[in-house]
DNA sequence: CGTAAGGTTGATCGTGTTCAACCACCGTGG
DNA sequence: CCACGGTGGTTGAACACGATCAACCTTACG
């Protein structure tokens, strides 16, 4: 039984069928331990199997001219590079996140798998549609934010995809990433990143002493962000 | 024969056989005028037939704050709310840009090809999974790239994704957009992008008069907004 | 003609960057 | 045991890129 927060979230997506489940969990899997800061996949590989995150966090970062901008975080339940079976070179590094587990699916028997279900592909297609909005909300995000509103919706988006998997409890949730991950993700300075989470503080939206996030209100906090989770489904 | 540019576009990316394309072509399908301007589809409305362009141009909005956000161009061949077909709400407006002729298709017997073909659904999976590396080229572009490699990489992009259905001759291309759009799509001022095309104007990059861009030194343009175009196909 | 839309220009303003220093914490090795 | 070096966080000051405001010009079109 491999990867049981996987099979939920995609569950939570597409339903899926007893019979489906066991078929994705009889999938031959291996489990690994990953540091912080590890690259599992560089860009420009070419992927022969598919990562899922079982705890902790991963994210993909580019470089880009003197900076590194990272272009999406995968919490526990996710399949990062699932675009990998379909279009196999990576177009970032894959990185981990604090201490983490991920699994490995290789490609073969997934793509045998899905080979003999239609509604199964589509499940996974669904999947990766998930992924895209998710992208598409960053776009809007980095586009037309001010910084404010740009970090407390990060903080927004993973506190709702969290919860999703139940790893939001009272309003708390384990946040492994530095400041400098914020600034990388949102486009903005370290330093002015670190106002930006005071100014967040000192208006009592969120707490986050250590690597726990603790979210005071959430309803102003998603108002301020302008944030609606319904993408996320 | 309703939509050639589609098909090969789709041939492009995932090579189809000869049978495979005769499917898509016996498609039913009705084509329409679109104007400036024009909205196709409304975010939040729930699509029951996918659009694809046949000429012109049609880009994706949507209102963040007091501000409109582009998230997506269309060029001919594309097929901009594919992922409508699984995940039905759109998440932002479609919009015509310049006079356009877009084509329908109705999901139900697009579903019903695909249902037949695992090979075609995988052929459109793919299709999708472009668009998100767009997306993600979109997110760099947004978060670590300053105003000028910023909108030299879009021309960049267009050229390019224009060039697959060979609508770029010499370097030149037809390109219906106003500064505004190049705006909303870069996060920038309007004011500031006018400041921005006239310093690629004056470093003899580009010339853009009425709604013809001529690239006039293609590797420096490229250089300067850090593109490569490997992520399309 | 009159009006609207797109484009252009100048001046001023402000958000966020950069540079620099300092602090707290923590694991390591002398 | 404490000195140390490294990482992450915090603060202040000066700077710069891009935003904003306002005006004017050109062109297209009714």
């Amino acid at each position: 039984m491999p990867h049981p927060k996987f099979i939920a979230h995609l569950q939570a997506i597409e339903g899926l069928s007893d019979d489906e489940r066991r078929q994705i969990a009889a999938l031959p899997s291996t489990l690994r331990q990953v540091s912080d800061g590890e690259i599992l996949l560089r860009q420009g590989e070419d992927a022969s199997r598919c990562v899922f995150v079982v705890s902790g966090f991963l994210y993909q970062a580019r470089i880009v001219g003197d900076r590194s901008q990272i272009l999406a975080f995968h919490v526990p339940g996710n399949m990062p590079c699932l675009h990998t079976l379909l279009v196999s070179p990576m177009d970032a590094d894959l990185v981990g996140l604090g201490p983490s587990i991920v699994g490995y699916v290789a490609h073969s028997p997934l793509k045998q798998l899905l080979d003999g279900s239609i509604h199964l592909t589509r499940a996974f297609w669904r999947e990766t549609l998930i992924d895209a909005a998710i992208s598409r909300q960053w776009i809007a995000r980095l586009g037309a934010q001010a910084a404010l509103p740009k970090v407390a919706h990060l903080i927004c988006e993973l506190a709702a995809r969290l919860a999703v998997v139940g790893l939001v409890k009272n309003g708390r949730f384990q946040m492994p990433m530095t400041q400098r991950h914020v600034a990388d993700a949102c486009g903005l300075s370290i330093v002015h990143v670190n106002r930006t989470i005071q100014e967040l503080r000192g208006r009592r939206l969120i707490a986050w002493e250590g690597s726990e996030i603790e979210l005071l209100q959430l309803d102003e906090l998603r108002a301020l962000a302008d944030f609606t989770p319904d993408y996320l489904t």
